[in-house]
DNA sequence: TTCCGTGCAAACCCTTTGCACCTTT
DNA sequence: AAAGGTGCAAAGGGTTTGCACGGAA
């Protein structure tokens, strides 16, 4: 899962992950690329789209958000999703739910208005239709 | 949080909400365009994308997903994060915390892989910044 | 008669990619 | 020298928006 052989070190690469794991917060690509641009100011947007794209693929970083594109929900009420990891379709999944409870010293002075909880994973369709997703391996998408 | 006065009814946006409500997994957009088509031929993309906004607006569906750009995280772990619906910032929450299981009932032939859980709320320094955020009610943006 | 909603197309924005040059191995 | 990585700029793809027309109130 780490950087197959073929990979070579940069310092692009070296300074942006750097900067990200220094951050508490989880930066956009373009700030991160503001914070790198402060040590190597001639990088480009698209080395750090590139770098950050690696990482993810070698595990050594995590792509937040959605896997793709928006989806909608006819049900306005929040519940629990699963998404397919294979053909990106969404559904519904153990709708009575409910979201774990924060306690005051988790909450670091948010005030919490809502919580998505998302399941990944392969759907009944995908799994019949390719044996590769009959293991237990996650495919390699996000 | 339903339908403002000013608003006005119309064919487009019933069809497009009975659509999406008729459906048990979660369509994009441009899914829904082309099942809204065989009942409007006519119809545009920029009007169904107008009208889920609306929608959301108003309480009547889900916008899934973050809300906005993809981020990053240092930290390749998965683990539950809040994001701030005023400035859109990200951070870590209750890193202790685990996924709710799920029965096998619940699954209806998924493999799960692995799971999102994304609290949502008002940052400390927004709630600081603005007075708005002090009550209960959740701001517009989603 | 208003003025909101629509279709159309262009504009936007984030992200990806092709290419020639540079760097690591 | 070979092959991966980079900067730059253009292309892509989803979403938003300006405009003039159509339709609900």
């Amino acid at each position: 899962m780490n950087a197959p052989s073929g990979q070579r070190a940069s310092r692009q690469r070296e300074v942006i992950l750097r900067e990200l794991c220094g951050l508490r917060c989880h930066p956009t690509a373009d700030e991160l690329y503001d914070r790198v641009r402060k040590t190597l100011p001639r990088i480009s947007l698209g080395t750090v789209y590139r770098n950050l794209e690696l990482m993810t693929e070698n595990g050594l970083i995590l792509k937040l958000g959605p896997g793709e594109r928006r989806r909608f929900d006819g049900n306005a009420h929040p519940h629990p999703h699963v998404r397919c990891l294979a053909c990106g379709r969404v559904d519904d999944i153990a709708p009575e739910l409910e979201p774990p409870a924060l306690t005051d010293a988790d909450l670091q002075g948010y005030q919490i208005i809502g919580c998505t909880i998302e399941y990944t994973g392969i759907c009944p369709d995908c799994r019949q239709a390719s044996p590769a997703f009959l293991g237990t391996v996650p495919p390699g998408e996000d």
